[in-house]
DNA sequence: TAACTATATAACTAATTGGTGTTAAAATCA
DNA sequence: TGATTTTAACACCAATTAGTTATATAGTTA
């Protein structure tokens, strides 16, 4: 019945919410931490060993990583173990990554024959 | 000859570009526009009627979009549109949108049998 | 129970940033 | 030329947040 199936009107919900998960990948701190978690479960002192981050700040992070339904909490005896709930953030990394290449890439090209010395004159 | 080819090694450099492409993901504001951008370039004016938003801020906001890369500036007389230069933006929220509905759904299905009147007692 | 370890939380500081208002610059038209 | 429109640049304020220090909580062991 409605006209809008085609393009799905994004309400202030949706996009505060693809926001909301977009600003947690969005500190190196926390992707690092991420990162560390490829290789599998750690908990948090092998992850303060690991990245160098403060105790108190790592917590934090992992936190909020948690509440964002990246990581999820396993306590195991005194310590509590962190792991990868949704591989889907390193496919989001990823695809990032690439990005930046490209460009990369893309701006050396143009540098390229201006290195060669054509183009100066 | 090196023995880091598997798992390649996240360079502080690295992370904080991925972080910072995220970063400019992690705005309401900005994925407003660039939803508004989806059915084609627009000029400043336009995205300004269409998203309800401040012409200085709009005006920040496309800066920050156009230094990403994401969009690019098209001076055309006396208005500047600008349009999306890289869809892979979206494929990036549509993952998340994804990813977030898949949470609602399995907050659902974990509510259910409550709701249905099973495990309370 | 007390002592110890591991993690979380609270309080604080410093820095960043989104939004607004204002001004300036550039193009168009009378 | 002068007036108008469009966009960018600058200054400001309010709110958020990463990191640190100190403290609290929970699990373990003696």
């Amino acid at each position: 019945m409605s006209a809008e199936v085609m393009t799905p009107v994004m309400t202030p919900e949706v996009l505060n919410g693809v926001a909301e998960y977009f600003k947690v990948l969005s500190e190196p701190s926390r992707l690092q931490i991420l990162c560390e978690l490829r290789s599998g479960p750690k908990n948090v002192t092998e992850i303060l060993e690991a990245t160098g981050l403060g105790q108190a700040n790592v917590s934090k992070h992992l936190k909020i990583l948690a509440q964002a339904g990246i990581v999820s909490r396993h306590p195991k005896g005194v310590s509590v173990y962190y792991q990868i709930a949704n591989p889907t953030c390193f496919q989001l990394c990823e695809a990032v990554c690439n990005l930046l290449v490209e460009r990369l890439q893309q701006q050396a090209r143009q540098l390229e024959p201006l290195a060669a010395g054509k183009g100066w004159f």
